[in-house]
RNA sequence: UGGGGUGUGGCCAAGUGGUUAAGGCAGCGGGUUUUGAUCCCGCCAUUCGUAGGUUCGAAUCCUACCACCCCAGCCA
C-alpha cells in the first residue's frame, strides 16, 4: 500500500503533449494477448502500461485476443487470460477477438489485390524460404509475383472455398523482394489450415497473418496508440504499409518499448509451456511460475504487481530487472495489506514452569498499525513452542533471542527467564524451562525490564497444525532464459514442504486472507486448503538482517 | 558484410545546451521499535559507452569508433 507517484516515461510523456497540442482527443489503446498460452510477469508489464495509460489520461483500453493462429490458441486460454486481467485490477472497455474482422479482413485483401498490392503464391515454404534472399543479399521474385489481378482474386477465393490444401498457396504483399527490411519481402497475410478456430469455428479455412490483422484490427477499434514491443519494430513500416493502402477508418500509430527480462525466469511461452507439460511444474499457476496465475496463488497482491510495474520503468533500452525489486515491491504492499499472526516451522517445546493457572486470554490486533483490522484472542500458558532457531545453547556473538541466562519477551505475552533445558542422546535440545515473569505482560508491563529480544510461539493446546510450502527461485541461475532448454537448471530446493503449528486464527479456512508469519514472512492460503487441511504458501520472506550478516 | 535499435552508479530510471546529474531498488551507517520486520535520518556518479570536435558553457549538438539487442515463420 506504497503510496507512489508514477514515474514518467517516453510514451505518457509522448501522450501527454499530444493532447495538450490537441492532436489527438481521447487515447485509445489495447491490450492483445494471443491466447497460446497463460499470462506472465513480462504480459503485466503490458496489461499496466495500455491500461494505466488509458485510465491515466481518461482514455479507453480494449482487451483484444489476437487469434489469428487456431493451431495453438484454445478457450482455456481465452477464459485464464480474463480472469488474470481482471485479478490485476483492470477492466476493459471492449471485449474484442481479432476473428471477429475476419470478414472485414478479407474484404481489405480482396481490395489489396485488385490494386495490385498483393498476390498469390504458390511456391512451397521451402522454396519461399529460399528465394527470400539473406540478411545481405536480395530476395528473388517468385514465378507467381506477376499475375493479374483477376486471376489472384480467383485464386484467393478458390484458397477460401477449402479447394487448396495446406501450404499450396498463401496469399503475399506485393512490396519488393530487395527491401533491405527482410519484414518487407513480399511478406504473407494469408495462409491455408484447415482446422477449426477456438471463436470463428469452421467458418474459416484460411487465416490472416499477424502482419496483415493487427494494424487492420487496430484501425477499426479506433486504437491511437498501439503499444508493442521492440521485435515489432521492423514490422512497422510493414503496418503503415497496409493502413496507407486499405480503406480503414483510423490512423493507429506503432510504438514500441523493450520488453522485461526478469532475472532468474523465463518469460518465453514455449519455454513455460515444457515445463508445464513435461510435469516440472504442478501447472501453470504452480506458485514457481512467472505467470499471473502463478504469482497469484502464491500470494502475490495484484497491488504488489502493480507497483512493480511502476517501478521497473518503460523505455527502449534492454534491461534486466532484478528479482529484489519483484519481492520489494510484493513486501511493500503486503506490510499494510496482509494480517500478522504467529506460527511455528520448526518447533522447540518451551514449558513456562512457574505458570500454574489456566490459559490467559490475550487480545492481539490483526495489525498493529491498522486497528480497523480487528484483532483476535490468543492463549498463553504453561506449555508452548518457539521457532528451534530462537534458543541458542551456545550464542554467538550479537545473538539476541533466547540463551541459556539469558531472558527474552514472548511477543504479545510476557518476558520469560531461562530456567533450564533437556536433551536427546545427539545432544539435541528437546525441551527449555523459564519462568514467566508477571509484572511484564505486554502493554500492562510497570516493571521498567527491557530485553533485547522479542520472539514468536504458539500455545501447544490451541495451536493448529498446518502445511507449509515454501518456495524458491525456480532455476538456479539468474539467466535460465538464455539457455536453450533450462530443465536441467531447476533448482531442486525450490519447493520445500513442511508442517507448522499455527495460532488459531490461522488453522480457519480464510483463503482471501493475506498473512504474515511474524519475523518469518508473507504467507497465503492455497486453493487446495480445506477445512482441518490447511495448507500455506510462502509468498516471500520478510527481510532478515541477522540472517545476512551471518 | 544488409536493415532496425540501445548505451546515465550493482540493477532500474529521469534528464533533450546553462545552478552542486532527479527518483526507485539494492548496499552501507545511525535512530525508533514488544517482528534483527515496518518506519525515520544520513551516505552512496566531479560524471553520463570511447575518442575527438562545436560552444563562454554539452549527458544533451557534430564526427568517428566500440559494445550489446532484434530481423531471413505460410508464429506472434
Amino acid at each position: 500500500m506504497t503510496v507512489s507517484v508514477k514515474p514518467t516515461n517516453f510514451i505518457r510523456t509522448k501522450i501527454s503533449d499530444q493532447i495538450k497540442q490537441g492532436q489527438v482527443e481521447e487515447i485509445v489503446t489495447r491490450f492483445p494477448p494471443e491466447p497460446n498460452g497463460y499470462l506472465h510477469v513480462g504480459h503485466a508489464k503490458s496489461i499496466c502500461l495500455n491500461f494505466g495509460l488509458a485510465e491515466e489520461f481518461g482514455g479507453r483500453c480494449n482487451l483484444r485476443f489476437d487469434d489469428t493462429n487456431p493451431e495453438k490458441e484454445s478457450q482455456e486460454y481465452i477464459d485464464a487470460i480474463e480472469e488474470d486481467v481482471r485479478w490485476l485490477g483492470f477492466e476493459w472497455s471492449e471485449l474484442c477477438h481479432t476473428a471477429d474482422y475476419f470478414d472485414q479482413l478479407f474484404e481489405w485483401a480482396l481490395h489489396l489485390i485488385r490494386n495490385g498490392d498483393a498476390y498469390v503464391d504458390e511456391q512451397s515454404a521451402e522454396e519461399m524460404r529460399a528465394n527470400r534472399g539473406t540478411l545481405t543479399e536480395p530476395g528473388v521474385d517468385s514465378a507467381y509475383r506477376d499475375r493479374t489481378a483477376e486471376e489472384n482474386e480467383a485464386l484467393f477465393l478458390r484458397m477460401r472455398d477449402g479447394e487448396l490444401p495446406e501450404g499450396a498457396a498463401g496469399l503475399r504483399a506485393k512490396i519488393s523482394m530487395a527491401a533491405s527490411n527482410v519484414n518487407l519481402r513480399d511478406p504473407a497475410l494469408y495462409r491455408i489450415r484447415h482446422i477449426s478456430h477456438p471463436r470463428a469455428g469452421d467458418q474459416w479455412c484460411i487465416y490472416p497473418t499477424y502482419d496483415y490483422a493487427h494494424g487492420q484490427s487496430d484501425a477499426i477499434e479506433g486504437i491511437t496508440h498501439s503499444l508493442c514491443t521492440l521485435e515489432f519494430e521492423d514490422h512497422r513500416p510493414l503496418y503503415e504499409w497496409l493502413l496507407k493502402r486499405l480503406p480503414v477508418p483510423s490512423r493507429p500509430r506503432q510504438t514500441e518499448f523493450s520488453r522485461l527480462e526478469l532475472e532468474g525466469t523465463v518469460t518465453s511461452k514455449r519455454k513455460l509451456d515444457a515445463l508445464v507439460q513435461n510435469g516440472h511444474v504442478s501447472g501453470w499457476d504452480d506458485p514457481r511460475m512467472p505467470t499471473i496465475a502463478g504469482m497469484r496463488r502464491r500470494g502475490y497482491s495484484p497491488e504488489g504487481i502493480r507497483l512493480f510495474c511502476e517501478r521497473i520503468g518503460v523505455t527502449r533500452k534492454p534491461n534486466t530487472i532484478e528479482l529484489q525489486v519483484l519481492e520489494g515491491s510484493i513486501r511493500d504492499d503486503l506490510e499494510g495489506r496482509a494480517h500478522k499472526a504467529m506460527a511455528v516451522l520448526d518447533p522447540l517445546k518451551v514449558v513456562v514452569t512457574n505458570w500454574d493457572q489456566d490459559p490467559l486470554e490475550l487480545d492481539v490486533p490483526h495489525h498493529p498499525g491498522r486497528p480497523e483490522f480487528g484483532s483476535r484472542v490468543i492463549p498463553f500458558g504453561r506449555e508452548l513452542y518457539i521457532d528451534r532457531s530462537d534458543f541458542e545453547p551456545e550464542p554467538p556473538e550479537g545473538f539476541f533471542r533466547l540463551v541459556p541466562g539469558g531472558s527474552v519477551r514472548l511477543k504479545y505475552g510476557f518476558i520469560v527467564d531461562y530456567e533450564g533445558m533437556t536433551k536427546d542422546a545427539d545432544g539435541r535440545v528437546t525441551e527449555v524451562y523459564v519462568r514467566y515473569d508477571p509484572k511484564t505482560r505486554s502493554r500492562q508491563d510497570q516493571s521498567g525490564r527491557k530485553v533485547k529480544g522479542t520472539i514468536h510461539w504458539v500455545h501447544e493446546e490451541s495451536a493448529k497444525e498446518v502445511d507449509v510450502r515454501m518456495y524458491d527461485r525456480l532455476f538456479s541461475v539468474t539467466d535460465p532464459g538464455s539457455y536453450d532448454d533450462p530443465v536441467p537448471l531447476i533448482n531442486p530446493d525450490s519447493l520445500i514442504t513442511g508442517k507448522a503449528l499455527v495460532e488459531p486464527v490461522l488453522g480457519a479456512l480464510m483463503p482471501d486472507t493475506y498473512f504474515q508469519f511474524e519475523r518469518v514472512g508473507f504467507f497465503k492460503q492455497d486453493p487446495e486448503s480445506r477445512d482441518g487441511h490447511i495448507i500455506y504458501n510462502r509468498s516471500v520472506t520478510l527481510k532478515d538482517a541477522w540472517n545476512k550478516k551471518k
